[in-house]
DNA sequence: TTAAAAGTTCCATTCAGTGGAACCACTTAA
DNA sequence: TTAAGTGGTTCCACTGAATGGAACTTTTAA
C-alpha cells in the first residue's frame, strides 16, 4: 500500500494530490482514474477531479490512446531547479565525477526519502567500462543498501525508532534477516565511517554519510559489478571513497566562504 | 506575475500547493514563507499550512540555515518516473545521441508547456566539442526560440489564439517585433518542414515538429554555437535535422509494433 | 446486443480549509 | 536596554469548497 505517512492537519485535498503523483513510479507510466482510485484507495468521482486539475496545472497529461495519465514534463522542470537549487551537489559532482572516471566504478550521491534513498546523481558505467551516464532520482530501499544503511547509521533517539519501524514494517516478511544486517552495518559506520553491502549478486557497494550542520544528510558511495570478494572490495575502494569524502567536504566548506 | 491560468471548479488547495513547488525554478533555489506569500498572493498562514504539508509530504525541504524551503528529492524521483514512462524520449534518445556526436551539435527533443518548451533531453557540448553533458528539464520561451516557433506552427485555430494570446501577455513589450518573427517561423514551418532562429547571438538553432495523433506534439532541434551566417547553418544542417526526425519517427512506429 | 467497466456529473451535506488578527521568536537599530 | 521590524505560527469563527454516493454517459469486451 506505501500508506503515505499521514498527519494531523496536513492540507487533505494536497496530500491527496501529491499522492496521485507519487503513484507513477518507473515502470509504471500510466494510469487510469480507476486504477489510481484503487491505489489510493479515494472514490473515483474525487480522483476524477484531482487528475483534472492536475492535468490543467501541467503535472499529468492525458494519453488518450490507452485513455490514461502519464506525468507531463513540468516535474522535469523542477527537478532541474532542485538540482540547480542543491549546492552540495553542485560542489560535489565534479569531484564525483573525476573520481568515477579515474577508478572505474559508479559514484553516487543520495539523500533519504522515507524508506528510500534518492540518487542525486549516480555515474554509471557500461560493460564497456567506460562513462555511461549520469542519472538521479533512482529509488532505492534504505533498508537492503549501504547507501541507506549509511544513512540510518547516522539517526539516532526517536528518529531511529521511527525509521526503524517504517523499515520493519516495509520489510516484514525478512525483518529476521535484514534487521541484524542493518545492525551491523551501523557498527561498520560507526567503527570505520563507512559500510559495505552487497544487495544485488555480483554488486558491491561502500557507502560513507556526510553531515552537516543545516543541510539534511546526504550519502556518498562506490559500487561496483565484480567477482571479487567483499574483502578485496573493501581493500580497493575504502581509500578512495573516504578521500572523495574529504574532497568533497573541503570543497563545500570552501564555497561556503563565499 | 505569472498568473497560472486558474480555471473553474479546480481544486483550490491542490493548485495552491503547485503553485508553490512552481515558484522555484533554476536561481530562485530558497524561498521563505513570506517570499512565497507575495509571489502567490495568498495569505501567510495559507502559505505556512500548505508549506508544511509539502514539507510533510516530501516535496519540500526546511533549509534552517536561510530560514526556508528548498524542492525536495522526491521530484527528481518523479522526474525519473516521467522520463522512463516517455517511449517518444526513449525510444528517441539513443538517435539524438548518435547525431550529436556524429554531428558535434547540441540536439534537443522538447514538448510545451505554458509559453515555454521543456526540454526531455538536451545533449550538449562543450567547448571542448565532446559531448559534455545530458540534461533535462530546462525551460525556454517558445516565443523567441526555434523550438517553441516549430511547436507554434503546429497549433491552429482557437488553440492557436489562446496559445498566441498567452505568448502576446508575455512577450507585451516587444510584442511588435516578436510576431512578426514568429509568424515568419511559422510560414518558414509550413513551406519546408522546420525553421531556424537566433534567439541569442552566436547561437543558431534548427527546428522541426514531431507529430503524433494520440500523443503531444514534440519538437526536435539541432543547435550550434558559430561564427557562420544562419544560411550557411541552414545549408548544413537542414538535411541532418530531416534525417534525424525520420529516423526517430520510424524507431517509434516500429516500436508501435510491439 | 448486452453486459461490464471506466469515467464524469450532480447535488445535498458538512467539515476542511480559509484568512484576519493575535501571538511568538529573532534580528536590527537606536 | 528598549523599541521597531521582520518572518513565522497558532487561533478561531465562518463558510463555501471539497466530498462521496448515486445517477448518468461513454467505452470496451463478450
Amino acid at each position: 500500500m506505501t500508506a503515505a505517512p499521514s498527519q494531523a492537519n496536513d492540507n487533505r485535498s494536497l496530500v491527496r494530490g501529491l499522492e496521485i503523483l507519487r503513484a507513477f513510479k518507473p515502470g509504471i507510466d500510466v494510469l487510469g482514474n480507476s486504477e489510481l482510485a484503487e491505489r489510493t484507495g479515494l472514490p473515483r468521482s474525487t480522483i476524477s477531479r484531482l487528475t483534472g486539475t492536475l492535468v490543467r496545472a501541467g503535472f499529468l497529461q492525458h494519453d488518450t490512446r490507452v485513455g490514461g495519465y502519464r506525468l507531463h514534463a513540468t516535474v522535469l522542470a523542477l527537478a532541474q531547479a532542485m538540482r540547480s537549487g542543491s549546492y552540495i551537489l553542485n560542489h560535489a559532482h565534479d569531484e564525483l565525477e573525476r573520481a568515477a572516471r579515474k577508478l572505474n566504478v559508479n559514484v553516487g550521491l543520495a539523500i533519504a526519502d522515507h524508506d528510500d534513498m534518492i540518487y542525486l546523481d549516480a555515474l554509471r558505467f557500461g560493460p564497456n567500462t567506460s562513462l555511461r551516464k549520469v542519472v538521479s532520482g533512482q529509488r532505492v530501499p534504505i533498508a537492503l543498501t549501504s547507501l541507506g544503511r549509511a544513512y540510518v547509521s547516522t539517526q539516532k533517539g526517536q528518529t531511529l525508532q521511527d525509521l526503524m519501524q517504517r523499515l520493519k514494517t516495509r520489510h516484514a516478511r525478512d525483518w529476521h534477516r535484514v534487521r541484524p544486517e542493518i545492525e551491523h552495518s551501523i557498527a561498520e559506520v560507526q567503527e570505520s565511517g563507512f559500510c559495505i553491502v552487497s544487495w544485488q549478486p555480483r554488486v558491491v557497494a561502500i557507502a560513507t554519510p556526510l553531515i552537516f550542520e543545516h543541510d539534511p544528510v546526504h550519502v556518498l558511495n562506490m559500487s561496483l559489478y565484480t567477482d571479487q570478494e567483499i574483502g578485496t572490495v573493501k581493500k580497493n575502494l575504502t581509500k578512495p571513497l573516504m578521500g572523495l569524502r574529504q574532497t568533497v567536504l573541503d570543497a563545500i566548506s570552501a564555497a561556503r566562504l563565499a
